[in-house]
DNA sequence: GGTTAAAATTAGTCTAACCTAAATTAGCTT
DNA sequence: AAGCTAATTTAGGTTAGACTAATTTTAACC
C-alpha cells in the first residue's frame, strides 16, 4: 500500500470511482467500455486488485467491484492531482477546458506530493476544477455538493450550474460558446414531452440554448 | 519514429547524448551504471535501439553506441522537455536548483507539445536551465557554449560560473550554500600539486571554497 | 422450466523491459 | 603468443498489462 501504484491501475481506481461514486457497484463491460481495454483484461485487472494486500476493491464474480476504502482513497488521491493539474492549465498556462482533460490524463501519473502542494498553494487551495468537479483536499476529504441534473429541473425553475460534463471536448467547446459553464444562471424554458429535448435561457446572455436529455442528465444544477 | 518512444527509449537516448556530447562512444557499462540498469538489459535495449526503422543509434559489438540523427533529434527532444521544466519548476513554482531534476526526470515523459510551447511562452524563452545547461529551442537547434572546466583554469586567473553538474542534489546544495551558481564571478587562487585540490574565491561574497578536482572536472568556467 | 443473448471469465499469447548466470570477446601483461 | 581480467553478449526467465478466442454464467423471456 505505501509503495506507487501503476499508472494504468490509477486509472482503473478513478474510473471504478467516478462510476461508482453515485452508488451502486462498477461492471467488467463499463470498466472496458469507458477505458477502451477489452473486457477480458478487465476481469483479470479487477482479480489483481481485490487480492492485493490490502485489496483495493471486493470483487465477485459476475458482480461488478466496489472500492474498498484503500482503494477510495488511493482514488481521490489521483483525483486530486487530476483535477488541480486542470485548474493549474486554465488557471497559469491559459489552457482552455476542453483542452485539460487529456493533458491531467497523463501528468496525473507524473505528479509528486511536492508538485502536488505547490500547485495547491500556487492556487490558492481551490475547492472545485474548471468543470465544477470537487477537489479533494490534501487530507483527501470531498465536498458533496447537493445538486440535480438539469434534466430533472422543473419547467419554469431558475438554477446556477455547478457542474458540467468533463471528457469530451467537443462537448465543452459547445457548452463554453453558449456560456454554460459552472456559475451561469439559467432557466428551464420548456421540456418537449416526447423527447425530453430542454429549453435553456441563460441569464447572463439572454440567449436560448436547446439540450437533449443525454447531455442534460450530465450537467449540474442547483436550485435558486 | 513519427510515434511517440517510450519513457524508457527516452532515458536511454538522452543518456547516450550526454555521455557522447563531448565526442566518443557512450558503452555498455557506462550506461549501465548512470541508469542503473544491469549491462545484460542495455546491450538487449541497444540492439533493439539499432535494428529500429530509422535506426537510432549504430551499434557494433564491444564497440559502444552513438546516436544517428535521429537520436540525437530525440535525445534534444527531450532533453528541451527536461531543462523547460527544471527552469520552470524553479521560477514559478518555488523549487530549489537542487529539488528539480528528479521531478524532471519524470515530468519530461508526461509533457504535450502544447504544454511544452505553453511553459516555453510563460518563462519568455529560455536559453539555459537553473544548472547552466543550454536548453535547445523548438527547432532542437542548440547553442554550443565556450567554456573550460574549472580544473582546467590556469591558476589566478578570474571566469565566469557557466555550468554545475545537476543530477546530485548534495552537490548542488553546498554549491548553493558557497554561492558557485552560473553567473558567479570567481578567481581561481591556488591548485595542490599532489591532489589538484584548488581554492577559490568568489568575488561576490569574498569568501574561499575548497573545490577537488573531480566535482572541479564538472564544473565550467568562461574566463574573464 | 428451458432457451437464449449478453456479460463475464478462463485459457492461451504477446510485447516491453527488466533480471541472473553462463559464455564469449577485447585488450593488456607477461 | 598465451593468459588473464574486465567488459560485453547470449541464453533463459520474470512481471505487468494488454489481446483474441473459447467457455461459462447470469438474467430475462417464453
Ligand atoms: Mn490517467
Ligand atoms: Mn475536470
Ligand atoms: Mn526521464
Ligand atoms: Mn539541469
Amino acid at each position: 500500500m505505501t509503495q506507487e501504484l501503476s499508472p494504468n491501475i490509477q486509472d482503473y481506481l478513478k474510473r471504478i470511482y467516478e462510476i461508482t461514486s453515485s452508488g451502486g457497484k462498477a461492471s467488467t463491460s463499463q470498466l472496458a467500455e469507458t477505458l477502451g481495454i477489452s473486457a477480458a483484461s478487465v476481469t483479470n485487472m479487477l482479480q489483481k486488485l481485490s487480492k492485493t494486500q490490502p485489496p483495493y476493491v471486493t470483487y465477485q464474480k459476475h458482480q461488478g467491484v466496489k472500492l474498498t476504502e484503500a482503494g477510495r482513497l488511493a482514488a481521490l488521491k489521483i483525483l486530486r492531482r487530476h483535477r488541480l493539474i486542470e485548474h493549474y492549465l486554465v488557471q497559469k498556462l491559459g489552457y482552455t477546458w476542453d483542452e485539460v482533460h487529456q493533458e491531467a490524463e497523463i501528468l496525473e501519473h507524473a505528479m509528486s506530493p511536492l508538485l502536488e502542494s505547490r500547485i495547491d498553494a500556487a492556487l490558492g487551495y481551490p475547492t472545485v476544477d474548471p468543470h465544477g468537479d470537487p477537489i479533494p483536499d490534501a487530507d483527501l476529504a470531498i465536498s458533496g455538493v447537493d445538486h440535480i441534473a438539469l434534466s430533472r429541473l422543473a419547467v419554469g425553475k431558475h438554477g446556477t450550474i455547478t457542474r458540467v460534463p468533463h471528457e469530451d471536448p467537443q462537448v465543452l467547446r459547445y457548452l463554453g460558446k453558449c456560456g454554460l459553464h459552472p456559475g451561469a444562471q439559467i432557466q428551464l424554458l420548456a421540456r418537449t414531452p416526447y423527447d425530453q429535448t430542454m429549453r435553456v435561457l441563460i441569464l447572463e446572455s439572454g440567449e436560448e440554448v436547446v439540450i437533449g436529455p443525454s447531455l442534460g442528465g450530465q450537467i449540474d444544477i442547483s436550485e435558486t
